[in-house]
Parts: C-alpha cells; structure tokens; sequence
DNA sequence: TATTGTTATACTCTATAACTATA
DNA sequence: TATAGTTATAGAGTATAACAATA
C-alpha cells in the first residue's frame, strides 16, 4: 500500500484538483532528488490502470496454467464460444470478442490443424462457415474450462467469492455499452 | 446481458462443472448449426476475461480524450509517476509500472525531446538519473491529469462513485501481490 | 560481482487496404 | 450494394541478449 499522508488528498471523490504541488512537495520534501517508496496513489484511482494490472496479473497465471492445453487467452476464449455456441461463424466471433477478422483466420486456422475445430457449410448462407469442436477439441477444452475456473480461484485468494462476483458485475457494467 | 437460463447453469459458486454438454445443447436446441444470440455467459464469469475487457473499454475512450496531450496510457503513467516522485530513476519507474528497461528508454528520450521532462545527474548514484517534470510538463501534465480523472467518470457512468471506489480497491487487492 | 542505462533485435499483437465469393 | 472470409502488410507493443559505466 502506498503513503497514506499523500493517498488521502488525492483519493478524495470530489472535483479533480487543479494542481499536484502538494503531493509532490511531499514527495521530495525529506531528501533532494532521491525518492524511496514511489508514491503511485494517483494511478491506482484510476479504473483503467487498476484494470489493466489486475488484467495482467490473471494473465500471466493463465498463460502459466494453460501451457500443457497450449492455449493462449485469445484461443481459450474462441473455443469457449464455439463450444458453447456450435454452429457459430468466424464473424459473430470477431463481433463477441472484438477480434479484427484478418487477426482471427489464423486462430481458426491453427485450431483446426490441431483437430479441435472443424469448419461445416453454413445451412442458409454459402459464404460463412459454421465452427463447431471436435471430439478432442471438446476433451481438451473441457480440462481448459475447469483450469480456468481454478486458476480463477487461486489469483483471487485475496477477496471472498462474493466480493469476486461483485467485482465481474462492475466490470461488466463498465464494459457492456 | 446474456441469457439467464443458461447462464444460471453456469454461473454458480460451486465447484468446477465436469462437462459443458448443457449449455452447448441449451444453445444449438432451436436450430441445426446456426446461432443467433452469442452464448458469453461462461466467459463472463472469468474475472481475466472481463478485466481485459473493462481494460480496453477505458483505454480505447482514454485514447481519444488525450489525443490533445499526445499521450498513450503508458506516457500518461511515467509522466504520474515523476510528477509525484521527482527525481525518481528509470530503474524505478520499471519497477513501479512493470515495463522493461529496454522499453522505456524511447519513452523517455520521447519525452525529454517533448521538453516535458529533464534529466538530473542523480545525486548520489553516478550510474543514475533523476527524472523531474519540466515547467512545460508540469503544466501539461496537470490538465492531462484532469483529463484522466475525467474520462474515468465519464466511462463509469453506470455505476455509482461508491460503487466504483469499491471495484478498484478489490482489483488492487487482486494485482497487488 | 551486481546494477543502471542503453543498443540491437526478434517476436507478438493489432490495424488497414484490398480482394473473392456470395447475399 | 453489402457482407463473410481471406491475403498481405504495416505499425505498435513486448521480450531477450549483450554491452559500457558505475556501485
């Protein structure tokens, strides 16, 4: 935790201040130029600084955990879609997960050399491609969905479920516009 | 919001599910391979997931609003962290907002020739420099700064200020490890 | 021997333009 | 005329190795 002498000041919920003199005085009033603990009680009032760093803490124990399935994140959430939405085309995938289709071929691509995809003709329209999980596909994506709620549970140890499924509703308010 | 009679199936606080033959069979009964409303409720559940999300949401509207300054979120960050640390080091700044010292060093020689910041021989570590906010970049910073605390209000106009406070904390609490 | 700042470089991620086949 | 999928490619972001100067 940061400095609460400085914290306070800046962490208020009224109108933003017109100047940061006062926390930078008291950042350097002890020695000239040096700094010991950095003072980042501005940033971490901010939704997307906090959001992006708890982001990538969850990320990085994804991308641990997740090695033995060799999924990233951007692969675990398109097979969580086509799994749960069999059937579902490469353009419905970009508009859910606000991917750019050129960035997403290759995703498609690569899961499918792999077997864990597989692209039937589209029942009414003949230019798009239902996707649809292949037994394996299914297999592993099963092990990968209840990694993922594990790892879930272990990076967020320090807050109770409760306080877990608030902060998804919150976050969901902010994102879902 | 997604559909609530799968989502019900898969939001609960109990243990991992084994299998994901409900929801997938919930939403490909209607039709043979075609799928109207994207089934997201699973991935919804994932704090990573809707991190990342809220995340980009803040930064795509932070982008906009400080095209005026030039800044990106990670200049917008070093600027915070010298303006209220002054004389803080590169190394620290690494440290403090988790960016390599490779990475840094053309955000700050950027920064320098912008004339927002100066470099000080750093008063008792010849191998170091104190970074400081120039005149220009104090002033520069500080409506920067307003501009930040801004956005942010502007972005999260769908929950409370209550509520908000009680979001960043639990993602700090979730990053700060 | 370790650390600060740096260069060079590779790799990944994201974005844009343009094309084809079909609606 | 618009959309689904695709190719090629550019740009931004992130990563590792290695170096000189100093601790």
């Amino acid at each position: 935790m940061a400095d609460n002498s400085t914290a306070n000041t800046l962490r208020r919920t009224g109108p933003p201040r017109k100047t940061i003199s006062a926390s930078r005085a008291a950042a350097s009033a002890d020695t000239a130029g040096t700094v010991g603990t950095i003072d980042t009680a501005y940033l971490q009032t901010l939704l997307g600084y906090n959001a992006r760093r708890a982001a990538l803490t969850v990320i990085s124990v994804f991308l641990r955990r997740m090695e033995p399935y060799d999924l990233r994140p951007v692969d675990f959430s398109v097979l969580s879609v086509v799994a749960h939405n069999p059937g579902v085309t490469s353009r419905q995938i970009c508009n859910t997960l606000d991917i750019l289709p050129p960035n997403l071929v290759g995703m498609i691509k690569s899961l499918q050399k792999r077997g864990l995809i597989a692209r039937l003709p589209h029942p009414t329209d003949r230019r798009a491609q239902g996707l649809h999980l292949t037994e394996p596909g299914l297999q592993l994506y099963t092990e990968a969905q209840a990694t993922a709620t594990g790892l879930e549970q272990a990076v967020t140890d320090r807050i109770t479920p409760a306080e877990l499924q608030t902060l998804n509703e919150l976050l969901r308010k902010v994102y879902a516009r």
